[in-house]
DNA sequence: GCCATTTAATGAGTGCAACTCACTTAGTGT
DNA sequence: ACACTAAGTGAGTTGCACTCATTAAATGGC
């Protein structure tokens, strides 16, 4: 008895190592394939162990997708309050969170499918870790809107529920197709045209003296020629 | 060898009644239940069948699921287009079009949830019938907008696309609590709320004269952040 | 009314994928 | 060297979507 039934590694890890080696695996399979078509058997395969030992780490298949986009959205979420700090003013800070946000799905639609389509309408969702930190996530946008509002920038009956469903239902609707591979899209435009919509669709109407004019126009033809000009790819922050 | 096992039915009825009855069962018990967990054997139970014949009239599980919706949409879209016709000025077909939205997603929220969660997700879902139901209805919203802008009443430059995805988006979300029965909302006060900050965000601005101050700070400070990111480093692309 | 033909309906399978568990053996501390 | 711990195994079991050879209810020709 051996020959090529023998040459197994069998190499042992520490848990968390062999954890992790497993969840790297998993992303990978998970990502190509969909959460469905993904088999546990091929997971094994990809992450040099076999089924069973998948479940030593994992209850079951869904709670390792859960385990991978988790770490996933950690990592996305940590620099990000850190990030929105250095940004200043309603506009532009509204601006960057919506901008963040669609950017992350331009750059890893794979994973975001995952969460939007897959993960997220299961019923174990509310209960999970990413429902917690998306919640926080969301919230930070309401904080934006209503600093808008104490600033005098808005108008004081804002839905604010309304609000965040708008900016995330459009961002999610808005990159349906790029998700699925079957559509581009640009962060760039998208977050512009959301962001202005949103602001004047939230602005304090008819205060003092009447908004727009001559001067307006001109400001507006500029932005939109500079947006034209600053191409997507430079981000490279301006030294003080 | 009789009794029990020989107690079947075993009625014959025409392709076109059998079939509507499973369908019947099948929506009944998607809907209680879910798409994965409604198994074939109990929609083949509940339609009075056995688990062959659903096979018999639906190639899968998923056709089947794909058929039952396809009914419901139809019998919500039918009376649409006729009903907005007698709907008049701008705001008001706006509103109606949410709100209709909105309440077939209140009324029914098993079956939009079965769309939305379930079936929208899947690979096959842009080649189905649902698709291009669905691209027919949000064409008719897109088409309420531009009558918008030709009456002079929206801007110019709205991005039709993106007003499209807020839309939807929003309701969507708003929406999504009350389709897992983890939530309530109000068809009527959503309706409201979305169609104002759509309306307003679409507005034209103020013929008359001068700018507010908030209006311009913020595009002073748009056109400062813009200067800085189109260095004159870009130029346009050679064409090879 | 009788048989031939058609086809609705059956139900005992099959295959595949998630998940289990009694066992094996690589590492470790003494 | 030796016992002990726990990582890893792989041959199951289970459950479900789906198949197919067979049965028999309706239909129609004579």
């Amino acid at each position: 008895m051996k020959g090529a039934a023998r040459a197994r590694r069998r190499e042992r890890l520490p848990r968390d190592e062999r954890m992790a080696e497993i969840m790297v695996a998993a992303r990978q399979v998970f990502c190509s394939k969909g959460y469905e078509a993904a088999s546990t058997a091929e997971i094994a395969v990809a992450a040099g162990v076999v089924e069973g030992t998948l479940y030593r780490y994992f209850p079951t298949k869904r709670d390792l997708l859960i385990k991978v986009v988790e770490e996933f959205y950690e990592a996305i979420l940590s620099d990000y309050e850190a990030q929105l700090k250095g940004v200043r003013g309603t506009w532009n800070r509204l601006r960057f969170m919506i901008w963040k946000h669609l950017s992350v799905m331009h750059a890893d639609p794979d994973m975001c499918r995952l969460i939007v389509h897959e993960l997220r309408p299961w019923p174990e969702y509310r209960r999970s870790r990413i429902f917690r930190l998306n919640q926080r996530y969301t919230q930070s946008t309401l904080a934006v809107i209503r600093e808008g509002i104490a600033g005098g920038e808005f108008r004081e009956d804002v839905p604010l529920r309304i609000v965040r469903d708008m900016i995330f239902g459009a961002a999610e609707h808005h990159t349906w197709a790029h998700l699925r591979k079957e559509g581009e899209f640009s962060p760039d435009a998208a977050a512009d045209a959301i962001t202005n919509l949103i602001y004047q669709g939230l602005e304090r109407r008819g205060h003092p003296a009447r908004s727009s004019g001559v001067e307006l126009n001109r400001l507006e033809r500029a932005v939109q020629r500079l947006e034209g000009l600053a191409t997507p790819r430079r981000r490279k922050r301006r030294s003080a």
